[in-house]
DNA sequence: TATTTCGTTCAGTCTTGACTGAACGATGTG
DNA sequence: CACATCGTTCAGTCAAGACTGAACGAAATA
């Protein structure tokens, strides 16, 4: 019954994740992918992938590299079956955070790099690129930490603590 | 002199920003002027940015539109001129890091929205998507001290007060 | 009021990347 | 060994967005 049909309620969680994945500059195939395995974890066939979300074999081969290297999915070998298999990563999003820091890392570098280069700049130049600088240090220290709390927070073995949530949202 | 021809290392580092600023899914135009704004902070007249970057007049209107919306510029009027100027805002970094937040808040918020229609999911289902959930929070969290650092240490306008400067940058 | 100088907007071009579908190599099965 | 099944790769198509240049309206000047 579930198996090739989709609830309607599935569908929005699915397609959701898709946009909310490509608003972050990725391919919303991949979002979907991900939505899916966050909806059922189990394994799920190549096959599967392709006839559930309806999409290319192409695309389950490409999207689901890219969510493996990202640590989202894991590839699993079910004896006796031939077909890869795939199932949600036991940290899915620690690497995606992982990412976004080093990219900030990166870009601080290069800024200081620049900086030493550009000797001949007045001081308050060297002043504004050194706030630049700063600002992708801030940022690769708050990704320092969400990766922190990503551990310990998991989240997943505790599910209904008391919540300090704002809940501000049940005003609108 | 150095008015509308750029020195090789002021090319470099208004570039480097260009492809910065479009790897997070901006406009490298955007970067660029991002990166004559951080060079050289003083106000620019609107011809002036269309002349030294040799971009249109059209990608000037967008692109100033853009970062002013961002607060990383300001335009300010210079008496007796009708071009309008445009200079590195105080605070130019702030509200990119809100808008970042601001996204993840919106991305928790429709996950846990669609965690209340999906309630015949199962319980490891409801658990994963809380997992999503939390990551979200993790991440607007992440952002918000982000926010309050960048506030604290601007390191622009307060350049060697008593600190807490790691001037690790002499090291290197 | 006529004219010039702004900045914005919009149609058109072009690049980039996602996605598809078929061809291919690899690996098990008969 | 021949055959079938699986996943990857690659050329081709398609859509999204950046960027340009010209047309346009607004505002100051004469």
């Amino acid at each position: 019954m579930s198996c090739d049909m989709i609830q309607d309620a599935e569908t929005d969680f699915i397609e959701g994740m898709g946009l909310i994945l490509q608003a972050d500059g990725m391919p919303r195939i991949a979002g979907r992918l991900m939505g899916l395995f966050v909806l059922r974890g189990g394994p799920f066939s190549f096959a599967d992938l392709a006839e559930t979300l309806e999409i290319s074999r192409g695309s389950v081969s490409t999207n689901t590299r890219l969510l493996e290297d990202l640590g989202v999915i894991e590839r699993v070998a079910i004896r006796g079956e031939r077909q890869d298999y795939f199932r949600l990563a036991a940290d899915p999003y620690a690497q995606i955070v992982e990412r976004k820091r080093v990219r900030s890392i990166r870009a601080e570098e290069a800024i200081r790099r620049s900086a030493d280069t550009l000797s001949e700049a007045g001081p308050e130049a060297l002043d504004r690129i050194g706030s630049l600088a700063n600002f992708f240090r801030v940022l690769s220290d708050a990704t320092a930490r969400a990766l922190q709390d990503l551990e310990t927070k998991d989240g997943n073995a505790h599910p209904a603590r008391g919540t300090s949530t704002p809940s501000s949202i049940a005003a609108e």
